[in-house]
DNA sequence: CAATAAGTATTGTATGACAAATATGGTCAA
DNA sequence: TTGACCATATTTGTCATACAATACTTATTG
């Protein structure tokens, strides 16, 4: 173990580099909780750096939750509890594949719960200016000329959206929808067919939003987040094509 | 400005001192996004400290977003959308009083998004253990002594349910849940006349989760956060007695 | 045997030095 | 005048070394 790493990503900073690389392996269960990481001299050797740039990286995983440190202890891995999931970092250092359909079930949840909301505090308070962006990144749905730009379209309309929610902690839960849209694009395969459908039922929160109306907007959030539940089961888990999943279909009673 | 900072916390490392001196500042915005902080230098000398120390202060902050550093520009203060709001210190820090109504506010009407959710999400997929916590934490209320014994318990109450919903990206919001008690905490006053009431409505959750009852968890969760939201409206801004407020109104149809 | 002291490993802090990045202003040429 | 280029100064980034503070482990002592 600690075998000297290679590749250090060029325009990132020494502790950054280092933060992320033991970040992603104590996000990859290589270190987990309660367990004692190695000293910073130890660390130090590993990546041919100094103590100070270790202890850099190591405040940066403390301050994300990751680790906590005490004198003659060493740093010891928190438990999951204090992880800061809605550190951009932490979600990109958590890209293990092993709980990555259970992770993405999770996000689903907590979009259905937030979203529907979501859309309904966009349509009651948005100003122009932010309608404006969900129009245009709507018109960037519409204007997509590969998947990529599609992906990228759609995390923009989904943050505009919560831009326009005028609500200071539905900020944070964008790097969640732009995992979820991510692994999304892992998965999927270009499939054009759905593209009108998926233009389709955003346009029907637009029009919502732009029309003030919030039960409306609510509605067809609900009823896209339900489309995406079943593009989620038939690309990740292809042989369930219809299974009811009864805790998932109550969940999705978000009926106004 | 920069004046020599005084009490120093006991039991804490320097530059968490100074992480949270800097952090404090920046949320109560005397240093606002896009500004350039005083070098690492300058903070040594005010602090009385060495630049290693504010060096780690300065990493954590980085961390939470709340600031991002370049060779011969300096530290700059991060737009609000990069701050980390669900980290714990950043919530703590965040004691401006300026905007407390209005953040006070925006963790409601997340609440009335998430939680009824999650009460439905721990209702189908509690474990015997996760309801056992639940029940310690409402017999907690049950016998709690004074008004800080009450919120103590009812916080564990909601993070017991939270813990019970087994989706790992509910749990961060376990600090925004103390942090909007902590603040009714602050400005309600000791009256027992409302305690037995919050008793039953928390009382019909825990029937509902342990009948593995989702729809009636939601519900019941429901009618607890609308009326929390009368108890807000109330002891924030008394004068306000019943004013329909015409967007809360609509967000609160979470009916099942 | 228990309480206390000494030893020791690890993080915390300080200091001084140099490297790397980059905004700023000045120089020179077209 | 204007534009490209270059030198300079400022600030963060990294390094090496030393010592202090903390808290676990072991030895010592009553």
């Amino acid at each position: 173990m600690l075998e000297k790493t290679t590749k250090r990503k060029a325009n990132a900073n020494l502790h950054v580099y280092i933060a992320r690389s033991i970040g992603e392996r104590i996000l990859g269960g290589e270190f987990v909780p309660g367990e004692i990481l190695p000293n910073e001299a130890q660390w130090g050797k590993a990546f041919g750096s100094s103590r100070t740039a270790v202890r850099e990286a190591l405040k940066t995983l403390t301050a994300k939750g990751l680790i906590a440190s005490r004198p003659k202890i060493g740093s010891r891995v928190q438990p999951k509890i204090q992880w800061n999931l809605f550190d951009r970092d932490v979600l990109d250092w958590h890209h293990a594949a092993a709980d990555r359909h259970d992770f993405l079930n999770s996000i689903q949840e907590v979009r259905h719960m937030i979203e529907p909301g979501v859309a309904e505090l966009a349509a009651l308070k948005r100003s122009p200016a932010q309608l404006e962006r969900v129009l245009q990144a709507w018109n960037g749905m519409k204007t997509a000329k590969n998947l990529e730009h599609t992906v990228a379209a759609d995390v923009e309309f989904h943050e505009a959206l919560m831009a326009a929610a005028n609500n200071a902690l539905i900020v944070p839960f964008g790097i969640i929808i732009e995992k979820a849209l991510g692994n999304l694009f892992d998965f999927t395969t270009q499939r054009n067919d759905r593209h009108t459908e998926a233009l389709k039922m955003h346009g029907a929160i637009v029009k919502a939003v732009t029309a003030r109306n919030g039960p409306a907007a609510r509605k067809a959030m609900t009823v896209l987040l339900n489309d995406t539940d079943r593009l989620i089961e038939v690309t990740i888990n292809p042989q369930a094509k219809a299974k009811p999943k009864t805790p998932k279909k109550t969940i999705q009673s978000d009926r106004t």
